[in-house]
RNA sequence: GUCCCUGUAGCUCAGUUGGAUAGAGCGGCUGCCUUCUAAGCAGCGGGUCGUCGGUUCGAAUCCGACCAGGGAUACCA
């Protein structure tokens, strides 16, 4: 890549000056390369002689000039320049550019892909919410920000598996039955109350009623530890189809649906508690056992067993971690949570640690909440059930594409504001659109090309030298770093702003330069030019688990 | 009290990890459709980057203090 190009020549460059004698030897800065805000300052740009400035107490126009003496001559650059107060800027060449066209179109598919990965496995874990409601949007967040991801990571050669940790043992569950059973018995007509920490929303009542349809009053006439049991049981796995549906809708797939139970099955709960306990990681303390994160930096211990017997959340959460490191190898692991969990990762980094595995293995995203509005107004609650307002009722409002565009377009640290009349208007205020529209475009500039049976194959792309092409060209190469920064950073938004600005550029590209005319030449180089652009725009699309419509 | 996130244009938010004259969308105003989709394009207006200090060639970005909003501080998950 073209970046790490420019590293390597000035890396020359700056060895030479210091064999030569005319930079003091000593040793080298970090050389970044940035793309500068400001299209005068060029393409590519460096600060290394502000950097070694500091260093040497040379002027940095000295050493930037000095440097620029030794750049070698290559294909790509048409000009590098020395910038007041320092900087190197690094102008590409227009037939260069050109060329890139041709470039892309071979790549394919595979543009923009990457080896990074080296095909390590990593996990990423997300949703994973208790099966004791439908989802909401604050999940749909998470569950739109993970599988984005996991596509990102797929692309930069990772091994990537998508897990959803259903807790299925924990005390909630039993809530989460005594409140099932409640409702069954109310719709019998016979007195019941719903624990007063239960589940009070009317899907639970909607549920019992749905039990009662499919399987009658039978659970009636058992005991009601065994009622409450099978009823339970039958509950839990509707909620599960619920959300397996829902996710499925918003495109989201999982490789693995993994089951907290299975934790106590096969073992895992009980080998990672005596691992622990030999490691000294574990303590009595008031009848119950406790995770002694004090000595690992943390400023309390937590429960892991309680004075009743019974495991906490955090417990079943560290042999699930075990299960994950230990058990499975995973070369590293991606948890996203919302931001009510943000307490529990600096604990969880602590036990992986305890474990023997680098905390840095385990990386946590944390997301933070999603308020919705219509217009201006807060809404919270639907009209329609009176319940907080699911993830359903907002993809059947807005779309599944309109939803996954808003949540990704805000990084995950901050608090995002939803407003369901802006992402529902099919109109020009509504960037999906916007991005959508360019790709639909292009679909109808091939058309017109196919129906004239335009075979542009042997197309001489060297013919674009105008500003439109070569800046939509810019913005495609663009598309690879794009890849690199968000595996690296971990923040698919960024894809979302990428996806408006290749749309911009094409729709200015489109304003100037007629596609299909009189002219055979240019009409086949800038077909393929279109052509590439909606491939990468597709890719943008597809990888934020979005649609390109060939029409709109 | 302690910990995490946030504070940037009227609104919703970016800002490539310390760079050059701080950007986009929406909203407001003005123009552009007999030519591949006007769900588009071009232009105008809009800023004490929460406040005050510090670090340095250079700060929206890093550090400290303070102010404001959200979240977490359970033998719930």
């Amino acid at each position: 890549m073209l970046r790490k190009r420019l590293i390597n020549l000035l890396t020359e460059a700056v060895n030479k000056a210091q064999k030569d004698g005319k930079l003091p030897s000593i040793g080298l800065p970090e050389i970044t390369i940035e793309r500068p805000q400001n299209t005068e300052h060029g393409d590519y740009a460096s600060n290394l002689p502000l950097k070694l400035a500091r260093l040497t107490r040379v002027n940095p126009m000295v050493i930037a000039k000095e440097l620029l003496t030794l750049l070698p001559y290559t294909e790509e650059i048409e000009s590098a320049i020395a910038a007041p107060p320092g900087f190197i800027n690094f102008t590409l060449k227009n037939n260069w550019l050109s060329r890139q066209a041709d470039q892309i179109l071979q790549a394919g598919k595979s543009y923009g892909d990457n080896d990074m990965g080296h095909g390590k496995r990593v996990q990423v874990e997300f949703v994973s919410i208790n099966p004791t409601g439908p989802l909401h949007v604050g999940h749909g967040r998470g569950a739109i920000l993970g599988s984005t991801l996991a596509n990102i990571l797929v692309a930069s050669g990772y091994e990537i598996e998508k897990e959803y940790y259903f807790n299925d043992a924990g005390s909630q569950m039993d809530v989460f039955k005594r409140s099932l059973y409640a409702r069954y018995l109310q719709r019998l007509g016979i007195q019941a109350e719903v624990p007063e920490n239960g589940y009070h929303g009317n899907y639970m009542i909607d549920l019992a009623k749905e039990i009662i349809d499919e399987y009658g009053d039978k659970f009636q006439k058992l005991s009601e530890s065994e009622a409450i049991a099978q009823l339970g049981e039958i509950g839990i796995n509707k909620v599960k189809d619920q959300i397996k549906k829902d996710l499925k809708l918003l495109r989201v797939e999982f490789d693995i649906w993994f089951r907290e139970q299975s934790l106590y099955k096969n073992g895992q709960y009980e080998k990672v508690m005596k691992l622990l306990r030999g490691k000294n990681h574990l303590s009595e303390k008031e009848g119950a056992t406790w995770f002694v994160s004090t000595s690992l930096g943390e400023d309390k211990d937590n429960v892991v067993v309680r004075s009743n017997g019974a495991p906490t959340y955090f417990a079943t959460d560290i042999a699930y971690h075990y299960n994950k490191f230990i058990e499975r190898h995973f070369d590293s692991v991606i948890n996203i949570w919302g931001a009510d969990h943000q307490g529990h990762v600096a604990r969880m980094k602590a036990v992986v640690g305890a474990l023997g595995i680098d905390p840095e293995q385990l990386q946590i995203i944390i997301h933070q909440m999603v308020t919705l509005r219509r217009g201006g107004e807060l809404v919270r609650v639907s009209k329609r059930t009176g319940d907080l307002i699911t993830l359903r009722e907002v993809m059947d409002e807005v779309g599944v594409d309109a939803c996954r565009f808003f949540f990704l377009a805000r990084s995950a640290n901050s608090q995002m504001d939803f407003d369901l009349e802006l992402a529902k208007r099919q109109s020009q205020e509504n960037p999906v659109y916007y991005v959508q529209y360019a790709h639909a475009r292009i679909a109808s500039i091939m058309r017109l090309a196919e129906e004239r049976r335009i075979n542009y194959t042997d197309g001489d792309v060297s013919l674009m030298t105008t500003t439109p092409e070569l800046t939509l060209i810019r913005k495609l190469l663009y598309f690879p770093e794009l890849i690199e920064m968000v595996t690296i950073t971990l923040e698919p938004h960024h894809l979302a702003y990428y996806a408006q600005e290749l749309a911009t550029t094409f729709h200015a590209f489109y304003k100037d330069c007629r596609v299909v005319s009189d002219d055979e030449a240019i009409t086949k180089a800038r077909l393929k030019l279109v052509n590439v652009t909606q491939m990468v725009l597709a890719k943008t699309l597809n990888l934020m688990g979005m649609t390109a419509p060939d029409r709109m």
